[in-house]
DNA sequence: TTGAAAGCGCTAACAC
DNA sequence: GTGTTAGCGCTTTCAA
């Protein structure tokens, strides 16, 4: 029953001409067969399987996209390096991808910056795929790039301009403004903000939910520190404000500066959260396992990638027909340890 | 300058003949300029290059895969969920592969059993690859699938045979029998070890590497708590240790149960290190920042993932030739703050 | 150093 | 329901 024992290792491999000579059928319904396409009776279908699986036979993806101008491949260009972020939302665009019955080409491009991106698109598009995922780009100047197929952006606005375009929100604005609302709420007369690079599109998001928040409980604005995502950058901007005795609680743009910061505090004498209080952003579980668990902001990483999938899927296959309708993805505040009522004033 | 600007976009994308025809070559000449082959005069590799620029031609890789049968494509079948050692892994992988001038696929398989691991790796074979990655793969029972093209192993023995083999080692052997003998070094009586899931082979390796060091000093060998890589699951094993006073010093076999050992431990009273030290495994730099920083084995991902793609492309491109001698990674523990002497003897 | 012809393995269009 | 014919865009002979 194992496919191929039997059949000498060096021949050939099989061809649907081969398999169709088997099963007594054309070329023709063999393909029909392994497209799923209708108009095909069960016996003959029934032949063609057994025939398969008898030569131990595989498609040839590079001879059916050639003929048929489809890859049945979408490309991703991945950002940033191995943090959970990024490592997480990869995982969960594989499954969707996979799920959609499609395969994933992956290209990395440690700086987002247009270039970079414009690069790794074009790289994509000549390897060959049916449409283009985006996560998360930095915006700053525009990308030039002449794209034919579909592009989603994950979690930003179009970086460039593509034939059809589609954009799925991560809701980082709202989880944002959530984050530094918990915050007010716990009595905290203004929230500190420590935010990623500011050329990021997701930094900016972040900190401009941040903003609203502060805005709408009319609370004094402090000046932003701006970090890298590393857990070193979060150390640094920890330094600065622990000798600030104003600092009584900050939302950091992400989980890793948040673990730095709170380092840096503790290691100035400052409590969290008795005299500071943290709230990340990211939601990696394993800090709920460290002293003080980590308030955190996650993001919803699995619905954005399993929208934005079954969206791009729609655009490759029914061009013509409406998207179905978007579906909010849910915001999710993970309440912790680190978080607290301010410490009592000091005159 | 802009590639296509002015081109009017619903014309068919340009082709090699295209190329040939404006540069006055043939497309055979094309072909060459565009694989880097001898024999063309710089005159013609000129003018076929300005001409591929000025129609912003791009290659047609489902061609040239179905014309020559090789894809400049690596297969990686990718293990697990979005922990921190399986994305670093990943990001160091793309980055040789794209080094060496190959695209890259990706399957991921949650959860690495041979069934599973066949059908990712036939699904690679069918998309179309010139070799395959297998990172880590669970050991129990044997794969079958049909496999013409090389298999690079890394951090594992073969799961199933090939027509070529390659094998890569992440020392995680050596490592852990590092990270134990630095316990013992610093006077443990023995180390207890939180293994991940046994059917894994890392876990395995792991765990003989920490069995040979006790086995070298002649140290007690306690029975082995097992998890599954989850911080959660490092905090069940801790509750479970923190029980038993003899425990003075655990080797993790992951920095995320680590984690959740470390939390059990200070919940259940036991200080960390003065009463318990605890070493981790992986190397993530964010924890280094936690309270208190924990002390850990680095694995040497950058290192294998150069290596194997070095010799898995030789064996692609010059299968006749000799290997190129295999580097030893590095052996690397990051000596941090979870670990101490041993609390003095309570008779 | 270059080119002409043949064909890689599949699907599209159209007949039956 | 099924088969026939003609390519998809490139590389591979092999000849010049």
């Amino acid at each position: 029953m194992t496919p191929g024992v039997g059949r000498n290792t060096d021949a050939p491999a099989p061809r649907s001409a081969d398999v169709a000579h088997l099963a007594g059928v054309s070329r023709k319904t063999v393909s029909r067969v392994l497209n799923n396409e209708p108009y095909v009776s069960d016996e003959a279908r029934r032949r063609v399987l057994e025939a398969a699986e008898q030569l131990g036979y595989r498609l040839n993806h590079a001879a059916r996209a050639l003929a048929s101008g489809r890859t049945r491949t979408i490309g991703v260009v991945a950002l940033g390096t191995a943090g959970y972020g990024t490592a997480s939302l990869l995982v969960h665009i594989e499954h969707a991808v996979r799920d959609a019955g499609y395969a994933l080409r992956i290209v990395n491009t440690p700086d987002g910056d247009p270039k970079s991106i414009a690069g790794a698109v074009e790289t994509l598009l000549e390897q060959g795929v049916d449409a283009i995922v985006v996560s998360e780009p930095v915006v700053e100047g525009e990308v030039s790039v002449r794209v034919d197929v579909p592009v989603l952006f994950l979690g930003a606005p179009p970086a460039f301009t593509a034939a059809r375009t589609l954009t799925v929100d991560i809701a980082a604005h709202q989880l944002a403004r959530a984050a530094t609302e918990h915050l007010l709420d716990l009595g905290h007369l203004t929230v500190h903000h420590l935010a990623g690079p500011l050329r990021w599109y997701a930094s900016k998001d972040r900190l401009e939910g941040w903003r609203a928040a502060l805005t709408a409980r009319g609370a004094r604005k402090p000046p932003v520190v701006e970090g890298d995502w590393s857990p070193a950058s979060g150390h640094a901007a920890g330094r600065e404000l622990a000798s600030d005795p104003d600092v009584t609680a900050v939302f950091a743009a992400g989980d890793e500066m948040a673990i730095g910061l709170i380092h840096a505090l503790r290691e100035a004498g400052r409590r969290v959260p008795q005299d500071v209080s943290v709230v990340g952003f990211d939601g990696n579980s394993v800090f709920a396992y460290i002293t003080p668990p980590l308030t955190t902001a996650r993001q919803p990483f699995q619905a954005a990638a399993r929208e934005g999938i079954r969206r791009l899927v729609h655009t490759i296959e029914k061009p013509d027909t409406d998207l179905p309708p978007p579906i909010d993805p849910p915001i999710e505040l993970i309440l912790r340890g680190s978080t607290a009522p301010p410490p009592p004033h000091q005159g």
